[in-house]
RNA sequence: GGCCAGGUAGCUCAAUGGUUAGAGCGGCGCUCUCAUAAAGCGAUGGUUGCGGGUUCGAGCCCCGCCCUGGCCA
């Protein structure tokens, strides 16, 4: 049994950058990285080239902010950070071919060099304003660094975008003795500086044309992006007063005051995508192989981001991508909802948390997997709780697949002495992984991979129930070739299953694989369903999953 | 305060405006003993937050209200 193969498509898999500026947190994992390892990992299976690439993103901000909280530099803290990102990926077996950071010189100069591009092309303008500017921090403001007296109802801690007090909205301009919140014994200057925009006005009518073709898009995603191009859009500064980032190409940087702006963050972020890919070309030592996903039009781009992120990669990337003129636009920006954290008081009187760290020090990988996609906030938000957490993973991952997979080992092993007879597959059988597979490559292909291991877990409590139909304990006693036969069909179904659930159970899939007697690894084997072959002897099986303790009650 | 999501079974979640609103889990009952005291079957479980409206038809669309969360901060 096998599936017809398609012809290999270039599919590219980015998940949104990270700033390193904390710990990642359950969230980031359930709307994010797992969902897209699952679905790079089913391309990577169905034989589709798969370049899956991210990155830290070092700059902005957050990381300066963190930086001075510290007493260090935003280097220092980016570094630490990106080593312990580094090191979630290798725990969950988040499966990056490239995963970097805004820190490289590869970056910094595809950056400018798609400035240079975006300018040559006529998508930036140059233009002046007036700011104020901290002269003991040394820094333009943002406006709600900037605070003073509120000219309507005299509030005297207004913020420059708005009174809190009165809730009127405001200009920095207009506060009454306006001072910094930074430094608030320095007297404010109001300084000229200039910025380069990007004139996204310009690509309105082509963004909006695009975007109503794209019908596979997540209904939440395709409203949000329609209305937001259909409300107008604005030129926006792409560029800073800061020291920590990308500085401008060397001909602008060299200009009087431009030496202290760099690249605003969020065209010089999602651009890492693109500094990725040719990273990883280069790596590879073929520096041209990045086109492959960028410059073809049969290649397919998936991105994988939060809700929060969704202007970014369907509007403004793409805006960057058409100036630049000689790229491909997005397939699918498949963005997630929130997963909160409910039940703060369990998780505080379990000692245990939510950040990535704690997680991976709680629990095995697979069961991590197979709870963040199993409650993903694909079409809303969903909540974690550790309560929730540890059902699901007793009740449904150890209670139908663990228990499918022990029973029918262990039951070959002590009543065949783990030898497979030949056999053919149950029809039945057969018939309900076929079904099932079809359903599961169609929610995958969508991106939709909570749907698919739904399906999946449908087909393991289907094998229960068809274990306990067939009954082979009892089966032995009258007919030992009839019991062996059941047998076989059981070790297919789980071999059929311990490839559907790859992409989502990896390391549990693959230990499955070799308790199965092959020698090779799944993915050389590829996206196929096979029968096991009989005459082959299984090794003693030790259980995949392990049960986890209740939480102790709360106390009151 | 403003903006944006949500409110569906005990819990966690499904349901392009179209049969009698579904699934998993729990609880209850029964069956079984190969299995990590696991599994299977069955019955039970709902005024879809509240009140109006549009429609042949509303969980879904519109208006108002209540509540929760997020962002602005």
């Amino acid at each position: 049994m096998t599936f017809p193969s398609t012809p290999s498509r270039p599919i590219l898999v980015c998940t949104a950058w990270p700033y390193v500026n904390g710990s990642l947190h359950v969230g980031h994992l359930a709307g994010v990285y797992v969902p897209a390892d699952v679905f790079a990992r089913y391309q990577r299976l169905r034989g589709n080239d798969v370049l899956m690439v991210s990155g830290s993103d070092a700059h902005g901000t957050p990381v300066t902010l963190r930086a001075e909280q510290e007493g260090t530099t935003p280097r220092e803290v980016a570094e630490r950070f990106h080593q312990e990102f580094l090191g979630y990926w290798q725990a969950l077996g988040v499966r990056y071919d490239l995963y970097t950071s805004t820190m490289t010189d590869n970056h910094r100069d595809v950056s400018q060099a798609e400035f240079r591009l975006l300018l040559r092309n006529g998508a930036l303008f140059r233009e002046r304003s007036v700011g104020f500017y901290d002269p003991v921090a040394q820094r333009f403001l943002p406006d709600t660094y900037i605070e003073g007296e509120c000219p309507h109802c005299h509030y005297p801690r207004a913020r420059g975008n708005q009174c809190e007090n009165c809730g009127k909205l405001l200009e920095p301009d207009d506060l009454i003795g306006p001072r910094s919140r930074l430094s608030p014994d320095a007297v404010l200057e109001k300084r000229q500086t200039e910025h380069y925009y990007i004139d996204l006005p310009q690509y309105e009518e082509r963004l909006l044309g695009w975007v109503r073709q794209q019908r596979h898009w997540r209904p939440n995603v395709l409203r949000f992006t329609e209305n937001f191009i259909s409300g107008g859009l604005q030129p926006r500064a792409v560029t800073r007063d800061l020291l920590w980032g990308v500085p401008l190409p060397d001909e602008i940087q060299h200009q009087p005051g431009w030496e202290s702006k760099r690249i605003y963050v969020w065209i010089e972020a999602v651009t890492g995508y693109l500094s990725a890919s040719i990273e990883w070309a280069k790596a590879r030592g073929e520096p041209d192989a990045w086109q492959r996903w960028w410059q073809n039009a049969e290649a397919r781009q998936y991105y994988f981001i939060g809700k929060d992120n969704i202007p970014f990669h369907t509007v403004i990337w793409p805006a960057i991508l058409l100036a630049r003129g000689d790229t491909i636009l997005p397939y699918d920006v498949p963005a997630n909802e929130y997963m909160n954290v409910g039940g703060q008081k369990a998780s505080k009187s379990a000692g245990v948390g939510t950040t990535v760290p704690q997680l991976l020090d709680a629990y095995d990988p697979d069961a991590i997997r197979f709870y963040l996609i199993s409650n993903a906030p694909e079409g809303a938000d969903t909540s974690f709780s550790h309560e929730d957490f540890i059902r699901r993973n007793n009740d449904e991952l150890v209670a139908a697949w663990g228990n499918l997979v022990h029973r029918t080992l262990t039951f070959l092993q002590r009543g065949f002495g783990g030898d497979v007879a030949v056999h053919t597959t149950d029809p039945e059988v057969a018939a309900a992984i076929a079904s099932a597979a079809e359903k599961i490559e169609a929610a995958l292909d969508g991106v939709h991979p909570r749907e698919a291991l739904r399906e999946a877990m449908a087909l393991a409590r289907f094998g229960n129930e068809w274990f306990d139909r067939r009954a082979p304990w009892r089966l032995v006693k009258e007919d030992r070739a009839a019991s062996e036969a059941v047998m076989g069909t059981l070790v297919d179904l789980l071999n059929a299953l311990k490839l559907l659930l790859a992409p989502f159970l990896p390391h549990t899939s693959a230990r499955l694989h070799a308790l199965l007697g092959w020698e090779d690894s799944i993915e050389e084997r590829g996206w196929v369903i096979e029968a096991v072959p009989g005459g082959r002897r299984l090794p003693a099986p030790s259980p995949l999953f392990r049960k986890l303790d209740p939480l102790p009650a709360d106390e009151p």
